[in-house]
DNA sequence: GCGAACCTACCGGGCGGTCGGTAGACTACT
DNA sequence: AGTAGTCTACCGACCGCCCGGTAGGTTCGC
Protein backbone atom coordinates (compact mmCIF):
# COMPACT_ATOMS: atom_id res chain seq x y z
CA UNK A 1 0.00 0.00 0.00
CA UNK A 2 2.47 2.30 1.02
CA UNK A 3 5.15 1.82 -2.12
CA UNK A 4 1.83 2.18 -4.60
CA UNK A 5 0.96 5.36 -2.51
CA UNK A 6 4.58 6.64 -2.83
CA UNK A 7 4.54 5.67 -6.86
CA UNK A 8 1.57 8.00 -6.93
CA UNK A 9 3.11 10.53 -4.69
CA UNK A 10 6.42 10.64 -7.32
CA UNK A 11 4.80 10.98 -10.12
CA UNK A 12 2.25 14.23 -8.18
CA UNK A 13 5.66 15.83 -8.18
CA UNK A 14 5.95 16.10 -11.93
CA UNK A 15 4.46 19.03 -13.38
CA UNK A 16 1.32 17.48 -15.08
CA UNK A 17 -1.46 16.40 -13.33
CA UNK A 18 -4.67 14.71 -14.58
CA UNK A 19 -4.04 12.00 -16.33
CA UNK A 20 -5.12 8.52 -15.25
CA UNK A 21 -3.71 8.76 -11.76
CA UNK A 22 -5.85 10.37 -9.28
CA UNK A 23 -4.02 9.95 -6.31
CA UNK A 24 -1.39 11.91 -7.16
CA UNK A 25 -3.62 14.86 -7.11
CA UNK A 26 -4.90 13.57 -3.78
CA UNK A 27 -1.29 13.31 -2.49
CA UNK A 28 -0.15 16.43 -3.81
CA UNK A 29 -3.04 18.75 -2.91
CA UNK A 30 -3.00 17.32 0.82
CA UNK A 31 0.58 17.79 1.17
CA UNK A 32 -0.01 21.19 0.04
CA UNK A 33 -2.81 21.72 2.40
CA UNK A 34 -1.25 20.04 5.14
CA UNK A 35 1.69 22.30 4.67
CA UNK A 36 -0.37 25.69 4.64
CA UNK A 37 -2.82 24.74 7.53
CA UNK A 38 -0.92 22.04 9.35
CA UNK A 39 -2.23 17.98 9.34
CA UNK A 40 -4.72 19.08 12.75
CA UNK A 41 -6.25 22.16 10.98
CA UNK A 42 -7.05 20.26 7.79
CA UNK A 43 -10.09 18.51 7.59
CA UNK A 44 -10.90 15.27 5.46
CA UNK A 45 -13.50 17.40 3.38
CA UNK A 46 -10.70 20.26 3.26
CA UNK A 47 -8.89 17.66 1.09
CA UNK A 48 -11.65 15.97 -0.52
CA UNK A 49 -13.19 19.95 -1.75
CA UNK A 50 -9.41 20.36 -3.31
CA UNK A 51 -9.83 17.43 -5.39
CA UNK A 52 -12.93 17.94 -6.20
CA UNK A 53 -14.82 14.43 -4.60
CA UNK A 54 -16.87 14.28 -1.34
CA UNK A 55 -15.27 12.66 1.58
CA UNK A 56 -16.24 9.44 0.90
CA UNK A 57 -15.59 9.07 -2.61
CA UNK A 58 -12.19 10.20 -1.37
CA UNK A 59 -12.06 7.32 1.52
CA UNK A 60 -12.10 5.01 -1.67
CA UNK A 61 -8.72 5.98 -2.64
CA UNK A 62 -7.15 6.61 0.78
CA UNK A 63 -6.82 4.25 4.49
CA UNK A 64 -7.13 6.82 6.54
CA UNK A 65 -5.91 10.65 7.32
CA UNK A 66 -2.48 9.61 8.96
CA UNK A 67 -2.00 7.09 6.46
CA UNK A 68 -2.44 9.87 4.61
CA UNK A 69 0.44 11.83 6.33
CA UNK A 70 2.47 8.87 6.69
CA UNK A 71 2.56 8.40 3.19
CA UNK A 72 3.58 12.14 2.81
CA UNK A 73 6.25 12.33 5.14
CA UNK A 74 7.59 9.21 3.73
CA UNK A 75 7.24 10.08 0.57
CA UNK A 76 9.26 13.72 1.55
CA UNK A 77 12.27 11.01 3.04
CA UNK A 78 12.41 9.73 0.02
CA UNK A 79 12.91 12.27 -1.51
CA UNK A 80 15.67 13.46 0.51
CA UNK A 81 17.46 10.08 0.43
CA UNK A 82 17.48 10.08 -3.32
CA UNK A 83 17.98 13.83 -3.90
CA UNK A 84 20.17 14.54 -1.79
CA UNK A 85 21.65 11.52 0.32
CA UNK A 86 22.61 8.92 -2.30
CA UNK A 87 24.42 11.53 -4.84
CA UNK A 88 26.24 13.22 -1.78
CA UNK A 89 27.27 9.68 -0.61
CA UNK A 90 28.80 9.26 -4.04
CA UNK A 91 31.37 12.22 -3.17
CA UNK A 92 34.68 11.49 -1.20
CA UNK A 93 35.92 15.20 -0.63
CA UNK A 94 34.16 15.87 2.26
CA UNK A 95 34.21 19.64 1.73
CA UNK A 96 32.61 18.91 -1.67
CA UNK A 97 30.25 16.55 -0.24
CA UNK A 98 28.99 19.05 2.30
CA UNK A 99 28.28 21.58 -0.27
CA UNK A 100 26.17 19.21 -2.25
CA UNK A 101 24.03 18.05 0.71
CA UNK A 102 23.19 21.63 1.94
CA UNK A 103 22.91 22.83 -1.84
CA UNK A 104 21.00 20.16 -2.69
CA UNK A 105 18.69 19.95 0.33
CA UNK A 106 17.78 23.53 -0.26
CA UNK A 107 16.85 23.32 -3.77
CA UNK A 108 14.56 20.36 -3.17
CA UNK A 109 12.73 23.01 -0.17
CA UNK A 110 12.73 26.23 -2.90
CA UNK A 111 11.27 23.86 -5.55
CA UNK A 112 8.45 22.13 -3.37
CA UNK A 113 8.62 22.62 -0.18
CA UNK A 114 4.99 20.94 1.25
CA UNK A 115 6.33 17.66 2.10
CA UNK A 116 9.78 18.27 3.49
CA UNK A 117 8.12 20.54 5.49
CA UNK A 118 5.51 18.45 6.59
CA UNK A 119 8.09 15.93 7.29
CA UNK A 120 9.51 18.16 10.27
CA UNK A 121 6.17 20.08 11.50
CA UNK A 122 3.78 17.45 12.13
CA UNK A 123 5.58 14.23 13.22
CA UNK A 124 3.14 14.27 16.45
CA UNK A 125 0.28 13.86 14.05
CA UNK A 126 1.78 10.10 13.30
CA UNK A 127 0.97 7.16 14.81
CA UNK A 128 3.56 5.95 17.30
CA UNK A 129 4.95 3.21 15.20
CA UNK A 130 5.14 5.45 12.42
CA UNK A 131 6.59 8.22 14.11
CA UNK A 132 9.37 6.15 14.89
CA UNK A 133 10.06 5.04 11.02
CA UNK A 134 10.86 8.71 10.36
CA UNK A 135 12.11 9.68 13.08
CA UNK A 136 15.12 6.78 12.98
CA UNK A 137 15.23 8.09 9.19
CA UNK A 138 15.93 11.54 9.95
CA UNK A 139 18.58 10.57 12.41
CA UNK A 140 20.48 8.95 9.91
CA UNK A 141 20.40 12.18 8.21
CA UNK A 142 21.46 14.06 10.63
CA UNK A 143 24.50 10.96 11.37
CA UNK A 144 25.25 11.36 7.71
CA UNK A 145 26.27 14.84 8.04
CA UNK A 146 27.60 15.17 11.35
CA UNK A 147 29.92 12.12 9.80
CA UNK A 148 31.14 14.66 6.74
CA UNK A 149 31.79 17.67 10.02
CA UNK A 150 33.64 15.11 11.77
CA UNK A 151 35.36 13.97 8.19
CA UNK A 152 36.24 18.02 7.73
CA UNK A 153 37.43 17.98 11.45
CA UNK A 154 40.04 15.19 10.69
CA UNK A 155 41.48 16.82 7.87
CA UNK A 156 41.98 20.09 10.03
CA UNK A 157 39.06 22.39 8.01
CA UNK A 158 37.19 22.49 10.65
CA UNK A 159 38.79 22.96 14.80
CA UNK A 160 36.13 23.34 17.80
CA UNK A 161 33.31 22.23 16.11
CA UNK A 162 31.08 19.73 17.67
CA UNK A 163 29.94 17.53 14.61
CA UNK A 164 26.35 17.37 16.00
CA UNK A 165 25.63 20.45 17.09
CA UNK A 166 27.14 21.39 13.18
CA UNK A 167 25.05 19.40 11.89
CA UNK A 168 21.43 20.22 13.12
CA UNK A 169 22.54 24.07 12.72
CA UNK A 170 23.09 23.80 9.41
CA UNK A 171 19.77 21.49 9.16
CA UNK A 172 17.84 24.51 10.65
CA UNK A 173 19.11 26.89 8.08
CA UNK A 174 18.05 24.86 5.37
CA UNK A 175 14.88 23.93 6.73
CA UNK A 176 14.04 27.41 7.60
CA UNK A 177 13.95 28.35 4.36
CA UNK A 178 10.63 27.23 3.52
CA UNK A 179 9.62 29.86 6.13
CA UNK A 180 10.74 32.57 4.38
CA UNK A 181 11.38 31.70 0.75
CA UNK A 182 8.91 32.81 -1.75
CA UNK A 183 8.69 32.30 -5.18
CA UNK A 184 7.79 35.32 -6.70
CA UNK A 185 10.22 37.05 -4.10
CA UNK A 186 13.20 39.46 -4.64
CA UNK A 187 15.34 36.24 -5.69
CA UNK A 188 14.94 33.06 -6.94
CA UNK A 189 15.54 29.60 -5.99
CA UNK A 190 19.06 29.20 -7.57
CA UNK A 191 20.06 32.90 -5.48
CA UNK A 192 18.89 31.56 -2.20
CA UNK A 193 20.31 28.17 -2.32
CA UNK A 194 24.07 29.66 -3.50
CA UNK A 195 23.69 32.10 -0.43
CA UNK A 196 22.78 29.75 2.29
CA UNK A 197 25.24 26.99 0.64
CA UNK A 198 27.60 29.91 1.33
CA UNK A 199 26.77 30.75 4.53
CA UNK A 200 26.80 26.76 5.87
CA UNK A 201 30.24 26.50 4.44
CA UNK A 202 31.60 29.19 6.17
CA UNK A 203 29.95 29.04 9.59
CA UNK A 204 31.57 25.38 9.47
CA UNK A 205 34.91 25.53 7.87
CA UNK A 206 38.08 27.30 9.87
CA UNK A 207 38.87 31.06 10.20
CA UNK A 208 41.67 32.69 12.25
CA UNK A 209 40.13 33.41 15.21
CA UNK A 210 39.24 31.67 18.30
CA UNK A 211 36.14 33.16 19.97
CA UNK A 212 33.72 32.80 22.90
CA UNK A 213 30.29 33.66 22.82
CA UNK A 214 30.11 36.99 23.84
CA UNK A 215 33.32 39.28 22.78
CA UNK A 216 35.34 38.68 20.06
CA UNK A 217 38.17 40.08 18.95
CA UNK A 218 37.75 42.53 15.84
CA UNK A 219 40.84 41.62 13.91
CA UNK A 220 38.76 41.18 11.09
CA UNK A 221 40.00 42.46 7.59
CA UNK A 222 38.74 41.21 4.32
CA UNK A 223 40.87 39.39 2.64
CA UNK A 224 38.04 38.46 -0.03
CA UNK A 225 37.12 34.85 0.81
CA UNK A 226 38.98 31.62 -1.03
CA UNK A 227 35.74 29.41 -2.56
CA UNK A 228 32.29 30.69 -3.47
CA UNK B 1 -6.69 42.15 30.00
CA UNK B 2 -3.83 40.68 27.63
CA UNK B 3 -1.61 42.72 30.08
CA UNK B 4 -3.18 41.19 33.09
CA UNK B 5 -2.53 38.01 31.72
CA UNK B 6 1.09 38.74 30.23
CA UNK B 7 2.17 39.62 34.11
CA UNK B 8 0.82 36.22 34.97
CA UNK B 9 2.53 34.65 32.30
CA UNK B 10 5.87 36.64 32.96
CA UNK B 11 5.18 35.51 37.00
CA UNK B 12 4.75 32.15 35.79
CA UNK B 13 8.74 31.66 34.13
CA UNK B 14 10.10 32.24 37.17
CA UNK B 15 10.85 29.07 39.31
CA UNK B 16 8.41 29.02 41.91
CA UNK B 17 4.74 28.63 41.44
CA UNK B 18 1.43 28.28 43.20
CA UNK B 19 1.35 31.05 44.75
CA UNK B 20 -1.77 33.51 45.21
CA UNK B 21 -1.58 33.02 41.12
CA UNK B 22 -3.71 30.26 39.16
CA UNK B 23 -2.85 31.86 36.33
CA UNK B 24 0.62 31.79 35.88
CA UNK B 25 0.24 27.90 36.57
CA UNK B 26 -2.33 28.00 33.49
CA UNK B 27 -0.26 30.43 30.85
CA UNK B 28 2.78 28.07 31.99
CA UNK B 29 1.33 25.01 31.53
CA UNK B 30 -0.52 25.75 28.88
CA UNK B 31 2.65 26.74 26.98
CA UNK B 32 4.50 23.39 27.81
CA UNK B 33 1.49 21.34 25.99
CA UNK B 34 1.05 23.56 23.19
CA UNK B 35 4.69 22.97 22.90
CA UNK B 36 4.65 19.16 23.13
CA UNK B 37 1.43 18.41 21.27
CA UNK B 38 0.55 21.30 19.35
CA UNK B 39 -2.01 23.95 19.58
CA UNK B 40 -4.65 22.24 17.29
CA UNK B 41 -3.59 18.86 18.80
CA UNK B 42 -4.48 20.02 22.33
CA UNK B 43 -7.66 20.59 24.32
CA UNK B 44 -8.82 23.00 26.57
CA UNK B 45 -9.82 19.73 28.96
CA UNK B 46 -6.18 18.66 28.30
CA UNK B 47 -4.90 22.18 29.89
CA UNK B 48 -7.56 22.50 32.53
CA UNK B 49 -6.75 18.92 33.55
CA UNK B 50 -2.99 19.99 33.65
CA UNK B 51 -3.78 22.42 36.37
CA UNK B 52 -6.29 20.53 37.99
CA UNK B 53 -9.75 22.10 37.10
CA UNK B 54 -12.06 21.10 35.34
CA UNK B 55 -13.35 22.76 31.84
CA UNK B 56 -15.91 25.10 32.87
CA UNK B 57 -13.34 26.36 35.76
CA UNK B 58 -10.78 27.06 33.67
CA UNK B 59 -12.95 28.88 31.81
CA UNK B 60 -13.30 31.41 34.76
CA UNK B 61 -9.58 32.35 33.72
CA UNK B 62 -9.32 32.82 30.18
CA UNK B 63 -11.28 33.93 27.60
CA UNK B 64 -11.01 31.33 24.98
CA UNK B 65 -7.90 28.75 23.66
CA UNK B 66 -7.44 31.42 20.62
CA UNK B 67 -6.74 34.15 23.72
CA UNK B 68 -4.57 32.07 25.37
CA UNK B 69 -2.52 31.03 22.10
CA UNK B 70 -2.16 35.16 21.71
CA UNK B 71 -1.42 35.83 25.14
CA UNK B 72 1.45 32.93 25.27
CA UNK B 73 3.16 34.41 21.48
CA UNK B 74 2.87 38.10 22.80
CA UNK B 75 4.55 36.74 26.66
CA UNK B 76 7.04 35.24 23.92
CA UNK B 77 7.26 38.40 22.03
CA UNK B 78 7.87 40.55 24.75
CA UNK B 79 10.67 38.10 26.47
CA UNK B 80 12.50 38.43 23.10
CA UNK B 81 11.81 42.18 22.84
CA UNK B 82 13.43 42.63 26.44
CA UNK B 83 16.05 39.98 26.85
CA UNK B 84 17.55 40.02 23.73
CA UNK B 85 16.52 42.99 21.14
CA UNK B 86 16.62 46.15 23.93
CA UNK B 87 20.16 44.88 25.09
CA UNK B 88 21.41 44.46 21.92
CA UNK B 89 20.20 47.74 20.62
CA UNK B 90 22.28 49.69 23.22
CA UNK B 91 25.68 47.99 21.25
CA UNK B 92 27.36 49.77 18.72
CA UNK B 93 29.75 47.67 17.08
CA UNK B 94 27.68 45.87 14.87
CA UNK B 95 29.76 42.06 15.43
CA UNK B 96 29.38 42.30 19.19
CA UNK B 97 25.48 43.22 18.90
CA UNK B 98 25.40 40.26 16.48
CA UNK B 99 26.88 38.05 18.99
CA UNK B 100 24.80 39.35 21.37
CA UNK B 101 21.53 38.93 19.73
CA UNK B 102 22.71 35.14 18.87
CA UNK B 103 23.65 34.38 22.13
CA UNK B 104 20.91 35.86 24.21
CA UNK B 105 18.63 34.74 21.67
CA UNK B 106 19.97 31.00 21.47
CA UNK B 107 20.10 30.65 26.05
CA UNK B 108 16.30 31.78 26.20
CA UNK B 109 15.89 28.71 23.94
CA UNK B 110 18.26 26.62 26.22
CA UNK B 111 16.10 27.77 29.10
CA UNK B 112 12.76 27.80 28.41
CA UNK B 113 11.59 26.64 24.91
CA UNK B 114 8.04 26.39 24.96
CA UNK B 115 6.38 30.02 24.52
CA UNK B 116 9.35 30.79 22.31
CA UNK B 117 9.14 27.69 20.18
CA UNK B 118 4.89 27.95 19.91
CA UNK B 119 5.40 31.65 18.82
CA UNK B 120 6.57 30.12 15.32
CA UNK B 121 5.15 26.94 15.06
CA UNK B 122 1.36 28.10 15.54
CA UNK B 123 0.90 30.90 13.80
CA UNK B 124 -1.80 30.23 11.82
CA UNK B 125 -4.13 29.45 15.11
CA UNK B 126 -4.91 32.76 15.52
CA UNK B 127 -7.14 35.10 14.37
CA UNK B 128 -5.89 37.44 11.73
CA UNK B 129 -5.81 40.26 13.66
CA UNK B 130 -3.77 39.04 16.59
CA UNK B 131 -1.60 36.78 13.61
CA UNK B 132 -0.70 40.28 11.84
CA UNK B 133 0.58 41.90 14.85
CA UNK B 134 2.61 38.97 16.05
CA UNK B 135 4.02 38.71 12.55
CA UNK B 136 4.93 42.53 12.55
CA UNK B 137 6.62 41.66 15.68
CA UNK B 138 8.87 39.13 14.08
CA UNK B 139 9.94 41.18 11.38
CA UNK B 140 11.03 43.85 12.90
CA UNK B 141 13.48 41.27 14.75
CA UNK B 142 14.79 39.84 11.14
CA UNK B 143 14.85 43.47 10.03
CA UNK B 144 17.39 44.37 12.88
CA UNK B 145 19.39 41.69 12.37
CA UNK B 146 19.24 42.41 8.73
CA UNK B 147 20.14 46.11 9.77
CA UNK B 148 23.01 44.65 11.58
CA UNK B 149 24.34 42.12 9.13
CA UNK B 150 24.11 45.49 6.62
CA UNK B 151 25.99 47.21 9.26
CA UNK B 152 28.93 44.71 9.46
CA UNK B 153 28.61 45.10 5.10
CA UNK B 154 29.38 48.82 5.48
CA UNK B 155 32.56 48.00 7.70
CA UNK B 156 33.39 45.56 5.09
CA UNK B 157 33.31 42.73 7.25
CA UNK B 158 30.99 40.84 5.34
CA UNK B 159 31.33 40.64 1.55
CA UNK B 160 28.58 39.15 -0.74
CA UNK B 161 25.95 38.31 1.71
CA UNK B 162 22.07 39.72 1.14
CA UNK B 163 21.58 40.74 4.35
CA UNK B 164 17.71 39.32 4.19
CA UNK B 165 18.74 35.66 3.74
CA UNK B 166 21.62 35.81 6.05
CA UNK B 167 19.17 37.22 8.90
CA UNK B 168 16.71 34.47 8.08
CA UNK B 169 19.40 31.70 8.21
CA UNK B 170 20.20 32.55 11.37
CA UNK B 171 17.25 32.60 12.70
CA UNK B 172 16.57 29.48 11.07
CA UNK B 173 19.68 27.83 13.17
CA UNK B 174 18.65 29.43 16.89
CA UNK B 175 15.50 28.67 16.50
CA UNK B 176 16.12 25.05 15.28
CA UNK B 177 18.08 24.41 18.79
CA UNK B 178 14.85 24.14 20.00
CA UNK B 179 14.32 20.68 17.99
CA UNK B 180 17.40 18.63 19.20
CA UNK B 181 18.41 20.84 22.52
CA UNK B 182 17.81 18.08 25.56
CA UNK B 183 19.04 19.60 28.94
CA UNK B 184 20.54 16.40 30.17
CA UNK B 185 22.23 15.80 27.14
CA UNK B 186 25.60 15.62 26.43
CA UNK B 187 26.59 19.30 25.99
CA UNK B 188 25.03 22.04 28.63
CA UNK B 189 23.40 24.90 27.32
CA UNK B 190 25.93 27.43 28.28
CA UNK B 191 28.16 25.02 25.34
CA UNK B 192 25.48 25.00 23.23
CA UNK B 193 24.78 28.66 23.46
CA UNK B 194 28.87 29.13 22.45
CA UNK B 195 28.97 27.11 19.78
CA UNK B 196 25.71 27.77 17.98
CA UNK B 197 27.15 31.77 18.30
CA UNK B 198 30.52 30.79 16.92
CA UNK B 199 29.19 28.97 13.72
CA UNK B 200 26.30 32.11 13.35
CA UNK B 201 29.55 34.62 13.55
CA UNK B 202 31.51 32.49 11.01
CA UNK B 203 28.36 32.03 8.83
CA UNK B 204 28.59 35.87 7.82
CA UNK B 205 32.00 37.28 8.59
CA UNK B 206 34.75 37.06 5.97
CA UNK B 207 36.96 34.72 6.19
CA UNK B 208 40.72 35.14 5.17
CA UNK B 209 42.42 35.14 8.38
CA UNK B 210 45.36 33.58 9.61
CA UNK B 211 45.06 30.80 11.80
CA UNK B 212 46.19 30.78 14.83
CA UNK B 213 46.29 27.59 15.96
CA UNK B 214 43.22 25.50 18.08
CA UNK B 215 43.15 25.97 21.16
CA UNK B 216 39.68 25.98 20.95
CA UNK B 217 39.52 22.37 19.98
CA UNK B 218 36.99 20.83 21.27
CA UNK B 219 36.85 17.22 22.26
CA UNK B 220 34.56 15.52 19.59
CA UNK B 221 32.27 12.66 20.61
CA UNK B 222 29.73 10.19 19.03
CA UNK B 223 26.46 11.97 19.00
CA UNK B 224 24.31 11.14 21.50
CA UNK B 225 21.42 14.08 21.43
CA UNK B 226 17.67 12.81 20.10
CA UNK B 227 15.96 15.16 18.00
CA UNK B 228 12.17 14.90 18.45
C1' DG C 1 -24.31 -7.42 -15.69
C1' DC C 2 -20.36 -6.30 -13.39
C1' DG C 3 -16.79 -3.89 -11.21
C1' DA C 4 -14.54 0.63 -10.63
C1' DA C 5 -15.52 5.08 -9.11
C1' DC C 6 -18.07 7.79 -6.68
C1' DC C 7 -22.25 9.70 -3.81
C1' DT C 8 -25.92 10.56 0.02
C1' DA C 9 -26.81 9.88 4.45
C1' DC C 10 -25.49 8.82 8.58
C1' DC C 11 -22.87 7.56 13.17
C1' DG C 12 -20.45 8.10 17.59
C1' DG C 13 -17.68 11.10 19.72
C1' DG C 14 -14.97 14.93 21.06
C1' DC C 15 -14.54 19.65 20.51
C1' DG C 16 -14.86 24.77 22.22
C1' DG C 17 -17.77 27.09 24.84
C1' DT C 18 -21.89 28.28 28.06
C1' DC C 19 -25.22 28.09 31.80
C1' DG C 20 -26.97 27.78 36.17
C1' DG C 21 -25.67 26.76 40.10
C1' DT C 22 -22.97 26.69 44.86
C1' DA C 23 -19.45 26.17 48.73
C1' DG C 24 -17.19 29.13 51.36
C1' DA C 25 -14.90 33.32 52.83
C1' DC C 26 -15.79 37.77 53.93
C1' DT C 27 -18.45 41.80 54.99
C1' DA C 28 -22.53 44.56 57.01
C1' DC C 29 -26.12 45.49 59.50
C1' DT C 30 -28.90 44.72 63.51
C1' DA D 1 -23.91 36.91 68.13
C1' DG D 2 -26.67 36.09 64.37
C1' DT D 3 -27.83 36.37 59.79
C1' DA D 4 -28.47 38.27 55.36
C1' DG D 5 -25.98 39.73 51.34
C1' DT D 6 -22.07 39.53 48.24
C1' DC D 7 -18.23 38.05 45.70
C1' DT D 8 -14.60 34.73 44.24
C1' DA D 9 -13.59 30.44 42.53
C1' DC D 10 -15.06 26.88 40.92
C1' DC D 11 -18.18 22.48 39.02
C1' DG D 12 -21.74 19.26 36.51
C1' DA D 13 -24.42 19.18 32.79
C1' DC D 14 -25.29 20.53 28.64
C1' DC D 15 -25.26 22.66 23.59
C1' DG D 16 -24.37 22.79 18.74
C1' DC D 17 -21.01 21.72 15.64
C1' DC D 18 -17.85 19.33 13.06
C1' DC D 19 -14.71 15.64 12.96
C1' DG D 20 -12.97 10.99 11.00
C1' DG D 21 -14.97 7.25 9.30
C1' DT D 22 -18.68 3.97 7.27
C1' DA D 23 -22.84 1.58 5.18
C1' DG D 24 -25.20 1.14 1.39
C1' DG D 25 -26.35 2.51 -2.57
C1' DT D 26 -25.99 4.61 -7.70
C1' DT D 27 -23.79 5.74 -12.04
C1' DC D 28 -21.21 4.47 -15.91
C1' DG D 29 -17.91 2.41 -19.02
C1' DC D 30 -17.00 -2.02 -20.56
Amino acid sequence: MTALDNAALRAATGAANGEQDRRADIYRSAARIFHRKGYHATSINDIAAAVGLTKAGLYYYIKGKQDLLFAIMGFAMDQLDEQVIEPARRIEDPQTRLETIVARHARLITQDSSALTILVNELEGLLPDDRADIIGRQRDYVDFIADTLAALRDEGKVLGLDPTVGAFSLVGMILWISRWYRADGRLDGDEVVAEVTRMAISAVLNRGEESNAGNTARTGQPAKETRE
